[in-house]
DNA sequence: ATTCTGAATGTGTAGATACACACTTTGCAA
DNA sequence: TTGCAAAGTGTGTATCTACACATTCAGAAT
């Protein structure tokens, strides 16, 4: 009964995912949720921490908290406000770790490419479905 | 690029649907994880810790302190040792807090089936192949 | 200029997750 | 019988997650 719970069939996924990366990036000192982190950053979009929360799918009170271990680890750093807006910027030292972490966040992807065997896009395809239908389910059930 | 990650997609997806889930039990202050570790512990199979944190897909270290919480709010206690393995048991007050959260649970399970509107099947056979993936990438890449 | 509204960010608190390590018990082997 | 290896469980530490509430600030209305 419980077994056919979304939430855990999700949540179960996501965990053994994450450790999969985890594992791939341990000798790096770096946690794929990090990595996720440095990525949108590095893309230089100046995002705000609410743009950014909404693109990593987190809370924003947690990107909050992810930030600032990233900047404490002088991975990132603030690059002034627009505004209200806080702006970060990736530092030389998180370029580096995320040069580093690139190639191996390729081989995992491919890894888990090859062990999947369909279409790549295909994981993605029922993921962003899944988080669709949980966000409509949501609205559905917060109207009623 | 870092948005094409299979982790970041499927947390994403872990989390969205987990906040669907615990906004429909919100009043019952029961979370969807709890609910899950309530339902494998009500099946009476006196799976022993490490079985059970196996079937939920966490760490075993993750789930005695989940167990914790359960057992300080009266919903589980122990039911005496098996050897060295521990059993728990549901508590009547952990039934009665199980029943009142079945419904929500099934009708948050209708709407999401709803919302993806596939085979009902489908989205479970997704999350597994998944899963199961990132099981054999993760050993694959180990053993490199 | 003052007030007010809403946007954007930060904090308190609590649970979820997991790696590394420590402890306890069981059963087997020398 | 004693010692040991393995199974099972618990703890230290750190990160991730999020709701509720607080704070700060920009811009608009009066």
């Amino acid at each position: 009964m419980g077994g056919s719970c979304y939430a855990l069939q999700a949540r179960r996924t996501a965990n053994q995912v994450a450790r999969t990366y985890n594992q791939a990036l341990a000798h790096l000192s770096l946690e794929v949720a990090q990595f996720s982190t440095l990525c949108v950053i590095a893309a230089e979009q100046a995002l705000s921490v609410s743009d950014m929360a909404a693109q990593l799918g987190v809370e924003r009170s947690t990107l909050v908290r992810n930030l600032k271990i990233l900047e404490r680890d002088d991975l990132i750093r603030q690059a002034g406000r627009d505004g209200r807006r806080i702006v970060y910027r990736i530092t030389a030292k998180g370029s580096r770790l995320l040069n580093k972490a690139l190639p191996v966040w390729h081989q995992v992807q491919a890894e888990l490419g090859a062990s999947i065997g369909g279409v790549d896009g295909e994981p993605h395809r029922a993921l962003r479905a899944l988080r669709n239908a949980a966000r409509q389910a949501a609205s559905a059930l917060t109207e009623a």
